[in-house]
DNA sequence: CCGATATATTACTGATTAGTCATATACGAA
DNA sequence: TTCGTATATGACTAATCAGTAATATATCGG
């Protein structure tokens, strides 16, 4: 969102990224991966998404670049792939505890 | 996503505005309000939506809080509530325009 | 009041998607 | 190979939502 406009293209694929975020599930997914690389099933513990879910949910965040994988065996171990999401995460949430009009009231009514 | 883990409700309410911006039709109006208050009709000629359509992600954005609106006359002027929407955006751009893995061609594809 | 203009809303349709169950695949051990 | 465990995926359902057309509301000028 710099000076220049943006393409409806580059309009799209930022949108798509926000959308991989607009979901509860997957912000718990990357909260619990926050502490460092966890294999499924530990997640699956760490959160409250059963094994087809949280392994869809994985699904989406990897092939949107925001977790990597790696085979050990029988288990995959899932890693938060660039941290800059959680300074993403970090503003939205100032944006929602601190919101600076009378739009929060709105919002959850 | 500070340190202390998130309740819930938090989630969804951070979820909730990720998906405000998680669609190209918004971030175009927001990106047409970056230079000043604008009244519908400038949108919609400076978008490329029509008036319903505007009107209703008017809505959305005004319901949560990242616009705000100010009537004059007839026209109803509507102006970025908080600048931070364009430091989220920001962050997203970067991530999708120099992504640190592999991702972006799966992502693409 | 009436007409014109600006914006919002209602009702609808089609597309997308989260969740679930059942099943499939991949790997290691024996 | 067979068995057991770990993870992924196909098929389905229900809910959500963007877009549209038609209509409603609000405000101003005369």
């Amino acid at each position: 969102m710099s000076r220049r406009r943006m393409t409806p293209a580059m309009l799209e694929s930022v949108a798509a990224r926000f959308k991989v975020l607009a979901e509860p599930a997957r912000l718990q997914v990357l909260q619990a991966l926050k502490g460092g690389p966890q294999h499924v099933s530990a997640l699956m513990a760490m959160t409250d998404l059963n094994q087809a879910n949280l392994s869809r949910h994985l699904q989406v965040l990897h092939l949107h670049g925001f977790v990597t994988r790696r085979r050990q065996g029988t288990f995959i171990h899932y890693a938060i792939a660039d941290a800059r999401v959680f300074a993403l995460c970090d503003l939205m949430c100032e944006a929602v505890s601190r919101p600076r009009s009378a739009a929060a009231a709105r919002a959850s009514a």
